[in-house]
DNA sequence: TTATTATTGCGATTATGTTGCAATAATACA
DNA sequence: TGTATTATTGCAACATAATCGCAATAATAA
């Protein structure tokens, strides 16, 4: 399916852009200007994933946050790196540590979903 | 609070240890033989968590599931071992490989919430 | 045996995310 | 520029996971 550049998209990303941290659907709509509904943001979310412009991690809280590919291999394995995500201030970090794991025989692993919990350097 | 025995929470822990994977509830409830309502199975598998007896990891499916602490030393710091989800035969492992990273300064790690995904073993 | 109160089942509720559908608007092309 | 195509949107409805309030029940201590 052939894309379309429309105001959503590129303010949704932009929003993404602009931000150092993983942000919610929520956290999304609220830094947009313009009134987009939920669903819309959703979609444009997803579809940015698909493309892998920017990827997904879902939080020990079950919710999902999204953020911009920026170090990503994506050639090699997606989201290969730690997230920290601090119950002060609610906020889900990208680290830069690379995950380091060994596999029983056969496994093979194609994507991580690795959130570490605690309180970041803001709020120590 | 006090801690009462009962059918509900003999069931539920028995599953929970006669399972070398990772549970949710749906499954944990499929295995019981006894009719057991959700609320009461979520309840449970509450305390279990908030008693250090079992852990939960939300995994990227947005579940959660439940294991027993085996090898958890709750002492140091709780679950610190990778999970394994398998997308072929829908289970959650828990890993012997612990967790290695490396944190900015002033951050500090509660607990983990790490799950690789593929396939596993079997299904390979 | 009785009193206390932890636990249960039921229903309702919350929250997050997805989907169907008709209306709208971005793009390509004559 | 005008027109056709179809990606995108908004709205409402839906799906699912998990939680909560409350009255009834049952495990424990005395």
């Amino acid at each position: 399916m052939k894309r379309r550049s429309t105001p959503t998209k590129e303010a949704v990303i932009a929003v993404l852009n602009a931000s150092t941290r993983a942000m919610s659907q929520e956290a999304i709509e609220q830094k947009i200007e313009i009134e987009i509904d939920r669903a819309t943001v959703y979609r444009a979310l997803n579809q940015f994933c698909t493309d892998g412009i920017i990827h997904k991690i879902v939080a020990d809280d079950g919710k999902q946050y999204f953020a911009v590919c920026k170090k990503c291999d994506v050639e090699a394995l997606p989201d290969n790196h730690f997230h920290f995500r601090c119950t002060k201030c609610h906020t889900i970090e990208c680290l830069s540590s690379l995950i380091n794991f060994s596999l029983p025989k056969a496994y093979a692993v194609e994507k991580f979903n690795c959130v570490l919990v605690g309180t970041c350097g803001n709020c120590a």
